[in-house]
RNA sequence: GCGGUCGUAGCUCAAUUGGAUAGAGCAACAGGCUACGAACUUGUAGGUUGGGGGUUCGAGUCCCUCCGACCGCACCA
């Protein structure tokens, strides 16, 4: 099906076949040499249509000169006529409404329950493409612990990430330290507030500086460190000792956080020293020398409008220091000199700040290599009450918190759930639940059903299946469809990176459960017939290694035993 | 006011990039364990895809226009 993939499967080169049939088919019904008829066969919605179907006639018909209906019923019989051996290969092909359906023959889903017990964890992966992507995601502002919003940037972030890399590409995952600003200055003086709060609880505390108490620990170790010191020092002294301190401090936690996330990033760049490297001077000549740059009230503005942007962008202060977008040409010409595309994934304060991102592609002559995904905003409910969180009153949950409530596992699955620009509800009642109705739990069950029967199965019988012996046995409706859905893997993982939606790994791997448990209702893996049960063993086991998979590359443990209900 | 994102079943979300009868899960109702883990499963019910127009063989998807929600609109970061 997609020609990147290793082997997906013996259904496509089945597949390759019939589409070449009708090619030919079709070239001598429609007698018009300019262009070759070209027929592509995708899955149907609804699969009670077939496994597969074209629309190949509905975009023929007009030059045919016959209905769409009447084309398709030609090309049908055409086939069937002029290459009797493809009934091996296809038990049915029909012509609906336009459209051509088809049905394989088992021996095409058998061989995929094959293909994955040869190729295990490997089964999917994309050939390297060379190709190389810079993701960022995360990038919360260093002055404060990581809230709910930036656990949904990287949950989405590392899936995409993963995804990326296992269809073959080359991907850096980045998260940009904003410690250039006046924001260091204002955590710094928050934090000497509560360094001087702990002798003086009177101490004022700055209008515009960071409630919550995250800092007071902080403060704490620095009074441990130096003592009363600093109590009597002049600003000027203690400024850019305080704001360096709880700097570092806020990114270990933030790094901290992410590790219990299972997340690691491979570039932390911090925005200081893009200004120190002289990278925004780079950034700016590149645009000078293609003419974006103009001069005027005293600053350096970039012709943004000449991008689309609705106004001209300062890119350096009437005081000589760069602005913040200047950092942000920096960066992504830097990015861009790594890689062939830029993806980031910020969070809904950004929103406005879409088009002024990916115009810098344009203007550094890249255009369209930058691309930005907003993740909305969440609303927290917990017993059917919205969660109230307000950064002013400090009382917002942070991402730990929701981690020590829900568990890394709940948390990566459900924050990847829905696609990533719709607003989400995140019910921390139901993500704790180990219910019905909790989706990780049904999943991850599968996998653990799967290797509960595998430690029940006899030794011998378990690497015969694993082996792939005896596949030709499936043929109940409960297998096929399981064996089809397994097909459907590699596919996935290309849509999920064509579409930027880690969502639709997610909603894949519920499927796989439910077809899965499914089969296991209606037919006995472990049954009197050892050749069935070689061949339904094999099927569970191909089964637990795509299920493994999907979830790996969500970020999401896949146990081989659930803790038992009390 | 300008711009961005969105609006789909009672709730949480999908919809293979313009395809067929808009699908899952939860909640509701009715069934299924002397079987490999019932943390499972079978069925019923639930919709004018916010409203209206347009483009074409065909629209939840693209265009226009209203309505509504959220978020931006700095020589802050």
């Amino acid at each position: 099906m997609n020609p990147t993939t290793t082997d997906s499967g013996a259904q496509s080169q089945t597949l390759a076949r019939i589409a070449a049939a009708l090619e030919r088919a079709a070239a001598n019904l429609v007698a018009d040499a300019e262009a070759s008829p070209r027929v592509v066969f995708e899955a149907p919605r609804n699969l009670d249509f077939g496994d597969f179907s074209s629309n190949v006639a509905l975009q023929l018909a007009r030059r045919a000169r016959r209905s769409p209906q009447v084309l398709a019923s030609e090309l049908v019989e055409r086939i069937f006529a002029d290459e009797p051996d493809l009934r091996e290969i296809l038990s049915e092909a029909t012509a609906v409404g336009g459209f051509i359906n088809v049905r394989l023959a088992n021996g095409a889903w058998q061989s995929v329950v094959g293909s994955v017990l040869r190729e295990g964890p490997e089964y999917g992966r994309g050939r390297p493409t060379g190709e190389r992507i810079s993701l960022e995601f995360g990038s919360a502002n260093p002055t404060g612990p990581l809230v709910v919003v930036q656990g949904r940037t990287l949950s989405l972030g590392d899936a995409l990430a993963k995804a990326f890399r296992f269809a073959g590409h080359d991907v850096t995952t980045e998260w940009i330290i904003n410690d250039a600003g006046s924001q260091i200055e204002t955590l710094g003086r928050s934090l000497y507030a509560r360094y001087r709060q702990l002798t003086d609880p009177a101490f004022p505390f700055p209008e515009d500086g960071y409630p919550g108490e995250y800092l007071i620990p902080l403060a704490q170790n620095i009074r441990e460190r130096d003592g009363a010191r600093w109590e009597s020092a002049p600003e000027i002294e203690w400024l850019p000792s305080f704001g360096t301190f709880g700097l570092d401090a806020i990114v270990a936690e933030q790094q901290a956080t992410c590790a219990r996330f299972g997340i690691s990033l491979d570039r932390w760049q911090s925005e200081r020293a893009l200004h120190q490297s002289g990278a925004i001077e780079k950034g700016i000549e590149f645009l000078r020398g293609h003419g974006h740059i103009f001069e005027g009230e005293g600053a350096v503005w970039v012709r943004a409008t000449h991008f689309g942007d609705d106004k001209d962008r300062v890119i350096v202060r009437n005081d000589g220091r760069p602005t913040y977008f200047g950092a942000d040409v920096a960066y992504h010409y830097d990015k861009l000199s790594r890689a062939a595309r830029a993806i980031l994934i910020l969070g809904p304060d950004h929103h406005g700040y879409i088009a002024r991102l990916e115009l810098i592609a344009a203007a550094l002559d890249r255009p369209g290599a930058i691309r930005v995904l907003i993740a909305q905003q969440m609303t927290l409910v917990r017993e059917g009450e919205i969660v109230p969180m307000s950064k002013r009153a400090g009382n917002v949950l942070t991402l730990d918190e929701i981690l020590d409530e829900v568990g890394p596992d709940a948390a990566r699955f459900f924050f990847v759930i829905p696609n990533p620009d719709s607003p989400m509800t995140f019910d921390l009642t139901l993500a704790k639940e180990q219910s019905t109705e909790n989706p990780v739990f049904y999943v991850q069950y599968g996998h653990a059903r799967i290797a509960s029967i595998e430690r029940r199965a006899s030794p011998s019988l378990l690497e015969r299946a694993c082996a792939g012996e005896r596949l030709e046995l499936l043929s109940e409706p409960s297998e096929i469809a399981l064996a089809r859905r397994l097909s459907e893997f590699p596919a996935t993982v290309l849509s999920v990176v064509d579409a930027l939606a880690p969502s639709r790994l997610a909603r894949y791997a519920q499927n796989v459960a439910a077809d899965f448990h499914q089969f296991y209702m209606n037919c006995k893996v472990l049954g009197e017939d050892d050749e069935l049960t070689v061949a339904r063993l094999g099927l569970a086991h191909a089964t637990k290694i795509v299920l493994a998979s999907s979830l790996r590359l969500l970020g999401v443990s896949a146990p081989e035993e659930m803790a038992r209900e009390a």
